[in-house]
DNA sequence: AGCACGCCGACT
DNA sequence: GTCGGCGTGCTC
């Protein structure tokens, strides 16, 4: 007897172990880990994953499975192991883990529907049903559930045998697929053949010498019909006569079909580049996991590093996966690979729609490809014999996901190294502390590319102190500077690129009299003024409202907007600089599809003077005109509550000055700021990641953070905020008494934003340098509050916490 | 999670 | 007496 152990596809602690499924006998040849399954469960019918085969069980009536839906696994042994492992270090449920590994297109959808029994006695059935049910044979449930009349009558039907509810389980997955004619006969049967057609089949004649002239075995039938521009009766008549046959071909969806993109070949290396990929390929070379820092100026090369590591994965006949932030941000860097590994590459990435991504992943599942550049998620590509992985702008927080399982894609990708002993490549000009910490500790094995590509200097980055300009009597957003060098870059026709961090209009809108702000009424934190719509926004809930005229609070009129927005921005240059074209960028204008490689290939174009974005343009832009960069207001960030703060505002201020002066032209940055004295703001200027980092480091000991302190962020929340206190308050003083007196634990505290979609929020974090068995007491906690967390009671842990909010 | 089962109050 | 409310416990 052959025993399947299945982890379901159910959201719920108490589930999350597997459960022994008999396997049928047609199925043993066929079954094996990794394959989905349809099992019975209760009365319903759920999805689940095969994770072991075996002999026995201590279960005394098992029930067999009902139905596979893969022939072939599709989690292989490493990844269902990789699952196990993720569950446990991101303490998130294992189907969880196993359902961030696949396209959401494998998700298991579930319906529930009404059909008669087989012993049913349909006299006996109520006249109204009789009607529903002889004309679809079934009734979905949610009709029926909308209904009371008819919901009363099916409870009625199902006691009394004659009707019951199924359970069913469907598949997301839509395969796209287009009818294709292929030639049955041999070419000399069918010229022979078409003697004999009668004239009216003039078009069938043609069709088949259609065939014979491109010496074709099958074509598409929408072409086909296009191209001789006949409908299918003709075709119908072939098919009759056994000549040609129709089929089913299964067709991908090929985001990047229409492109065409420019074969390129290896680069010659500088001296630098050489030495930095000479351990690399010897890893590669004697299959040795090692994980390595590529640690390079931006423009210093390391993208040729990558492809040419890659070139020597292929020869080898292995894959390779790159992982990058947020590719539909960086077509450039899709370009860059399809260009040298052509049709092996598939793409992954947010942009693509769920069709789409199916697509790519089965073309990795295939092994039709074995390059994969996508996001995060990438991390996890089907491979089985993985050559290296690399990232490329490691300190990115796009790689760490915020639901679960809450994984970062480093730990994930050096996980997947160890497995296939291959080398691991972080590559950043402006590492995370830990990264770079780890590599002068020797566990990575740092590589430095110090100089730039066609021996181009930094930047020269200017700090202007805003509050000066204040002083003297400059209201605007625009330095003087500033303001001087984008005049002196539209006369010469040279592009700038504008960095705010900020999108919308302003702010936040408060009343002159009363001091009041405009506030979200679901989430303790400020709307965001859109002048466009002429409405406010809540940029956590989504929530929108009118403009007010009058203060709500006081009545007054002098409400006014504060800080500074995109658009705002946009409107102040048209004023100032009225000939300058203007592209901006920020999640309003790029929310549809493909609009952000339009708006980058215009503007690449030269279609645009200045481009004037958030967050999203510091990424790996690389325009041979753009000479200057200006940040509007470094700060902002800055004050965040967030012990990375200064770490963010360096890595960003760096990255956006590697913008400017890639190319011929010399690039100048000019960055405005409140606090020029930071330190973030200073060796940013200077390029000086070095002393950013000693000094960070610094802080970061005596504060105790990490680097030198695990961090463990437990966050409570419910609608009542004296049950969020007492929860919190509970879980802390938990962890208090049963972990190390090393382990220092902060709370209950009120999270950064203590209130959002009208739930409270606190939260509990826990710096630790060795606790083995703080998961073990996390889990505790959790299934304590198992059944509060059925309710209303929500409580989150993440293991290793980006956003403190 | 999602469902059945079971126990209690309020209605034809 | 039965309908329907929610608390409890189980699902291979």
């Amino acid at each position: 007897m052959k025993i399947a152990k299945v982890i379901l596809d159910v959201q719920a602690i108490q589930l999350d172990r597997p459960f022994d499924y008999l396997v049928p006998e047609e199925l043993v040849d066929i079954i094996q880990p990794g394959i989905r399954v349809i099992v019975p469960f209760g009365p319903r019918s759920v999805q689940g994953f095969v994770i072991d085969i075996g002999e026995n069980t201590d279960i005394k009536k098992l029930k067999q499975i009902t139905k596979i839906l893969d022939v072939e696994p599709i989690l292989n042994k490493e990844l269902l192991e990789l699952g196990t492992w993720l569950s446990n270090q991101t303490l998130c449920m294992q189907i969880s883990s196993y359902q961030a590994m696949l396209p959401v297109a494998l998700k298991a959808k579930y319906e529930k529907e009404i059909v008669l029994t087989e012993s049913c006695n349909l006299d006996d059935l109520h006249s109204n049903l009789k009607g529903l049910l002889s004309s679809k044979h079934t009734i979905n449930w949610t009709e029926v559930e909308e209904k009371p009349e008819i919901f009363k009558l099916v409870k009625q039907e199902i006691q009394r045998g004659n009707v019951e509810v199924q359970y069913l389980v469907k598949n997301r997955a839509n395969k796209k697929t287009h009818k294709v004619l292929t030639l049955e006969k041999s070419v000399e049967d069918i010229l022979q053949i078409i003697n004999t057609f009668p004239q009216q089949a003039a078009k069938q004649k043609e069709v088949l010498e259609f065939f014979i002239e491109k010496n074709l075995d099958s074509y598409p039938r929408l072409s086909l019909m296009q191209e001789l521009s006949i409908t299918d009766s003709p075709l119908k008549g072939l098919i009759k006569k056994n000549l040609l046959k129709e089929r089913e071909v299964e067709i991908y969806r090929d985001p990047h079909a229409q492109k065409r993109f420019k074969k390129t070949t290896p680069l010659p290396l500088t001296v630098e580049q050489q030495s930095a990929i000479m351990p690399i390929l010897q890893s590669i070379e004697e299959s040795k996991h090692q994980s390595y820092l590529l640690f390079g100026v931006t423009g210093s090369g390391k993208t040729e590093v990558y492809l040419q590591s890659i070139e020597e994965v292929l020869k080898r006949g292995k894959q390779a996966i790159v992982l990058v932030p947020e590719i539909s941000l960086t077509p450039q860097m899709v370009e860059r690979f399809k260009g040298r590994f052509g049709s092996s590459v598939a793409v992954l990435h947010s942009g693509l729609s769920v069709g789409e991504k199916y697509d790519e992943w089965r073309k990795i599942h295939r092994k039709e490809v074995n390059v994969v550049v996508g996001a995060r998620s990438a991390v996890f590509a089907p491979f089985d014999n993985l050559g290296i992985i690399i990232i490329d702008e490691e300190h990115e927080t796009s790689y760490k996901q915020e639901e679960n399982p809450r994984y970062h894609a480093r730990d994930v990708a050096i996980w997947r190294g160890k497995y296939h002993q291959c080398p691991v490549v972080l590559g950043s000009a402006t590492p995370t502390l830990e990264t770079f910490a780890r590599s002068s500790k020797g566990v990575y094995q740092l590589l430095t590319l110090s100089k730039r590509m066609h021996d181009k200097g930094m930047p020269d980055v200017e700090i202007i102190d805003m509050r000066e300009e204040l002083r003297e009597g400059n209201r605007s957003m625009f330095s003087k500077l500033l303001f001087e060098k984008m005049q002196d870059r539209l006369e010469k026709g040279e592009q700038t690129v504008l960095f705010l961090n900020r999108r919308g209009y302003s702010t936040f809108i408060m009343c002159r009299d009363c001091g009041f702000v405009v506030n979200c009424h679901e989430c303790d934190i400020s709307l965001t003024y859109h002048r466009n719509e002429q409405k406010v926004k809540c940029h956590y809930c989504g929530h929108e409202e009118k403009v007010p005229s009058l203060c709500p609070s006081c009545n007054s009129e002098h409400i006014r907007f504060f800080g500074t927005g995109t658009q705002k921005v946009e409107e102040e240059i048209g004023k100032l600089l009225p000939n300058a074209r203007i592209i901006r960028m920020d999640v309003d204008t790029t929310s549809r599809k493909g609009s952000h490689e339009k708006l980058l290939t215009a503007f690449g174009e030269g279609r645009a003077d200045i481009l004037l974005g958030t967050q999203m343009i510091a990424k790996g832009l690389d325009f041979p005109k753009v000479t200057l960069v200006g940040v509007l207001t470094a700060d902002t960030m800055l004050h965040l509550p967030d012990f990375r703060s200064s770490e963010k505002t360096f890595q960003l201020l760096t990255q956006v000055s590697g913008r400017a002066g890639r190319h011929e032209l010399p690039g100048e940055v000019v960055i405005q700021t409140y606090t020029p004295e930071h330190y973030s703001v200073q060796l940013a200027s200077g390029h000086d990641y070095m002393q950013f980092y000693q000094t960070e480091m610094g802080l970061r000991k005596i504060h105790q953070y990490p680097p030198f302190y695990f961090l463990a962020l437990v966050t409570i929340s419910h609608p009542e905020i004296t049950k969020v206190v007492s929860v919190t308050e509970k879980i802390s003083s938990y962890l208090l008494n049963h972990l190390s007196n090393k382990a220092i634990v902060l709370g209950p505290v009120a999270s950064p934003i203590p209130r959002i979609k009208n739930r409270y929020r606190y939260q509990c974090m826990i710096k630790y340098k060795d606790e083995p068995l703080l998961r073990h007491y996390l889990k505790e906690i959790m299934s304590h509050y198992q059944k509060d967390m059925q309710q209303e009671l929500q409580i989150t842990i993440d293991m290793n916490p980006y956003m403190m909010m």
